[in-house]
DNA sequence: ATCCTCATGTAACCCGTTACATGATTAA
DNA sequence: TTAATCATGTAACGGGTTACATGAGGAT
C-alpha cells in the first residue's frame, strides 16, 4: 500500500496524538513546516481518502455545538505507517532557496552581493528565532520532535555563520582587488 | 514587471551566458539544482513566454543539419534580470526532506532511528561527492558560482557531521540498554 | 457588538515532474 | 550499426497554495 507524501506526514501525525484536521495544521506549522509543511487544502481531502482506503477511521466529536471530526488510524494504517518509517527510501533532501540563486547570478550585478547576504542572513535569524522558542520545550518532548528540533537550530546558526563569514570576508576582498584594479587599470 | 519563478532562473541563465533549452537544463542539473531545479518541461514552455513578453529574443542557431534555438536578453530582459536581483524579496528558503520527518516520527519505531540517520548521512554523502567534483573548477569560476558552490559542500557537510554525531549519541544512549539486554539474554 | 480562535471544507490556480515523441549527429 | 549525445518539445498527471466560504464559541 503505497501511500502519497501527504498521507504519510497525515498518518503519522495520527499516530503522533493529533486528532483533528485543524489541530494536526496548528501542530505541522509549529514544528515540522521546516522541512515538511502541509496546507488545509492537502490535509482534509487526504483524510477522507485515508477513510476511504480503510486507513483511517472517522468520528464525530463535537466540542459542545461546534462539530468537530477525530480521526484515528485502523490497524491497517498503523501497518501502513510503520512499513514507511522502516522502508530505507524517502532519503530525499530538497530546497528551494531564491537567495542562494540569487547569489549563484551576483555576478551580474556584484555589487549587491553583500546585501544579499545580510538579508539572507536576517531572514534566517528569524526562522532560528522562532525554533529557538520551542527550545524550552524540549526536555518535554519525545525523541524523534527533540532530535529534528536541536538539528533545525543547528542548520540554521550554521546558515546564518555562513552568510556572516562570507559577507566579513566579501567585504575584506572589497578592498584589495579594488586596490588591484586601479592599479593595472589607472 | 513581475517574473514567474521559472523566469527568473531561465533570464538568469541567459544573462550567464546559457543561450539554447538544452544547454540550460545541463547547466542547472551540475550546479544549481542542490537549490533549484528546473526541467525542460519548464524550460521550453517559458522561453516562449519569455519572447512573447518580449524580454528574449530568439534566433534560428543550427549546428550543420541540427536545428537549435538561441535565445538573447533583450533590454527589458536584462533590466528584469536585475531588477529582481536588487529587490529585497525573495528570502524564501524552503526544505523538503522526508528522513527528518522519520525522524521526527521515529517515535513510533525507536529502534529503526539509527538506521534512518545512517542512510540519511549516506545519501548525503553521495550529494557531497558530486559537489566535491566540481571544486577543481573552482579557481575558474565566476564568485557568486563559487561561493554557492563552497556553501553546497559546508552545508552538506555540516548535514552528515550532524547525522553522524547523532548516531554516536543515540548508539552511546542504547550501549547501555542494550548491554543490559545482553546480560540478561546470554 | 466585535473580534479572535476553533473548525471544516473546497475551487481555482500555479507549478512542476514524468514520460514520451521526434530526429539529427557523433563516437564506439 | 548501434548507442550515446545534442536538441526540442508537449500532454498528462500529481501535488500544493491561496483564497474564500461557513459557522459556532469564547473573550473584550
Amino acid at each position: 500500500m503505497e501511500l502519497s507524501p501527504t498521507a504519510k506526514v497525515v498518518c503519522a501525525l495520527i499516530g503522533f496524538g493529533k486528532r483533528t484536521g485543524y489541530e494536526m495544521k496548528q501542530f505541522v506549522d509549529k514544528t515540522t513546516r521546516y522541512f515538511w509543511a502541509a496546507s488545509y487544502g492537502q490535509i482534509y481531502p487526504e483524510l477522507r481518502r485515508l477513510e476511504e482506503q480503510g486507513l483511517v477511521v472517522s468520528r464525530e466529536d463535537p466540542t459542545g455545538g461546534r462539530r468537530r471530526t477525530s480521526y484515528a488510524l485502523t490497524d491497517a494504517g498503523r501497518e501502513a505507517l510503520t512499513a514507511w518509517l522502516a522502508r530505507g527510501d524517502g532519503l530525499m533532501f530538497e530546497q528551494r532557496c531564491e537567495s542562494m540563486l540569487k547569489l549563484f547570478f551576483s555576478d551580474a550585478a556584484p555589487e549587491l552581493r553583500v546585501d544579499q547576504l545580510r538579508s539572507f542572513a536576517r531572514a534566517l535569524e528569524g526562522n532560528l528565532a522562532a525554533l529557538r522558542e520551542l527550545q524550552p520545550l524540549a526536555p518535554e518532548m519525545p525523541e524523534g520532535p527533540r532530535l529534528t528540533l536541536e538539528f533545525g537550530i543547528a542548520q540554521m546558526q550554521f546558515m546564518v555563520d555562513w552568510c556572516r563569514r562570507m559577507e566579513s570576508r566579501l567585504a575584506a576582498d572589497a578592498g584589495r582587488p579594488a586596490a588591484r584594479e586601479e592599479a593595472t587599470r589607472v
